[in-house]
DNA sequence: GAGAATAACTTGACAGAATCAACTAATCTG
DNA sequence: CAGATTAGTTGATTCTGTCAAGTTATTCTC
């Protein structure tokens, strides 16, 4: 089963198990579709009848026909636009926002009702991720926060553990790497950051002294779907900056040559390749390099 | 916004993204009802009528109708069953398979479009872990894997961080407890599980060797969605058989006063507590505990 | 600035879906 | 064996969604 038949699965799972096509909704004699504008429509920012049609993928006439119902049962006004004739301006009425927070409570319980309290949580966690993962939300780079360190070594673990076939030991070093830093570091001049899409995290990439003068970047990851994107190189670019405000005069990382398109990454960025030689480690052989640049 | 709105939320972003409504499903001129009963007809176990109206939450008499309309297309045969002549056996002809194949190409295809090839492994993986979050498949007490030490660490972080407002230092002591046992532990008498249900980890529980003959529960770690659910319990009884298949004859483990269920868990299961005292620590001022029991 | 094109919305006609209720036939229950 | 229950079908009705045509206002083009 690959990712497209999990997603697909997910889906019937899904719709099954929360009734998504209900008809009568929770009981209030609404469609779903009118739910649907009902909602849209209780923001502060009304929309028009055309963005409606357009954002919940329906058709306009179809829209057109619910908010004259909705006019007739008097939850909405509409009156043309003063600024273009065409348009009429969407308002819910005291009564329409009243149906909204009633189909809103319904909801909630409805929800509450199939979704124990107690997994609510972990469900929202997950939702939220997978959402993220949709490519909803923006990318932020920030700094580490509780948990933080342990994806990081989660997915140093599994990446590397797929892509290159590292055994435990790779996650194991990784652990002592970030428990030390963790531990005890010197904020001034050595720093972590984590990519991340809302709950979601993308990457990481540290920032630690190696010499008074000289920094070394560690612990650089991006998740695959985010490769190609440019993220890698505004994270490389920050922690460079970073590098160069904290009174560093160059800067070291160690990779190895598999990682073609990290290399290429760092050569667009004016490191140097000033060592590689094979080794044997975490079960793997393999040629570690050593990169270096002036700050 | 609290657990079931971020739930709500992603219901709302889901359907809208997905086109889960699309009316003429994929231009193959059938309704979503009629695509989702063709899948469930196409199972090794064929369903009878009233399961697909009760597994699918449609109104009896609309299946037979559909079915009806399958059988006249050529896709469907129904024969009255030998055992009960009431029901009639279901089952899908070579045309029927043929056009079930078809609408799965399809719905892949249409899939693949929306969802880019590197999102798509994020995605699954962010949505079978809901998918797990939300009760779906067993739980599972198995050996440690790649990315596992990772999440027991974030776990551990994230949790101690919301419960008792522990800081980063906390994720750095479970870091490297957990570097330095993956990096060397003797396999005989010192062992790491992990409970999961699919991909969803829900808990963690270690066995180390203290002294010769003394064992130390570790990094023994339950999800808030699954306290209360025997799971714990289930766990401690693994670890207990372990360490008594693996020659201690006591075993020890610390915790702290606030962790009330857990300090219940252990006297339920003949732990005696031996030790209590006032210590300050990854931020707060909190009474650590130690219990022990023979084996 | 006149005429064409486009945009926002409405309305009509119609096929299909969902709902409710009534119905037949077989089987189970005590 | 009478009555209740189960599996499935059929009919009447309402509601949804879709397609196409229409109205009015605005914008574009030359």
């Amino acid at each position: 089963m690959d990712s497209i038949d999990r997603i697909r699965a997910f889906n019937r799972f899904y719709t099954g198990h929360l009734g998504l096509l209900s008809r009568n909704y929770l009981g209030s004699g609404l469609g779903l579709t009118e739910v649907r504008i009902l909602h849209d429509l209780d923001a502060t920012e009304p929309p028009r009848a055309r963005d409606l049609a357009l954002g919940l993928g329906l058709d306009e006439g179809q829209v057109s026909r619910v908010l004259a119902g909705f006019g007739r049962r008097g939850w909405l006004e509409r009156r043309p636009s003063e600024v273009d004739a065409r348009v009429r301006d969407l308002g819910l009425t005291a009564a329409g926002r009243q149906v909204v927070a009633e189909l809103r409570a319904a909801s909630r319980a409805a929800l509450a009702e199939v979704i124990p309290v107690a997994r609510a949580e972990v469900v929202a966690r997950t939702l939220a991720e997978a959402e993220a993962a949709l490519g909803r939300g923006e990318i932020a780079l920030r700094d580490l926060a509780p948990g933080d360190a342990g994806w990081i070594i989660e997915r140093h673990g599994a990446l590397y553990a797929e892509d290159e076939g590292f055994d435990v030991t790779f996650e194991a070093l990784v652990a002592e790497i970030l428990g030390a830093f963790l531990r005890q570091h010197d904020p001034a001049r050595e720093r972590g950051w984590i990519a991340a899409r809302a709950t979601l995290r993308l990457g990481s990439i540290f920032v630690v002294a190696e010499a008074p003068k000289v920094a070394k970047l560690r612990l650089f990851l991006v998740e695959r779907s985010e490769r190609g994107t440019g993220l890698a190189q505004q994270m490389l670019e920050t922690a460079l900056d970073f590098a160069r405000g904290a009174g560093f005069t160059s800067i070291r990382l160690w990779t190895h040559e598999s990682h073609r398109a990290a290399g290429r990454l760092y050569a667009r960025n004016g490191f140097r390749l000033t060592e590689a030689h094979p080794v044997q480690s975490f079960g793997q052989d393999m040629v570690t390099q050593a990169w270096e640049r002036d700050l």
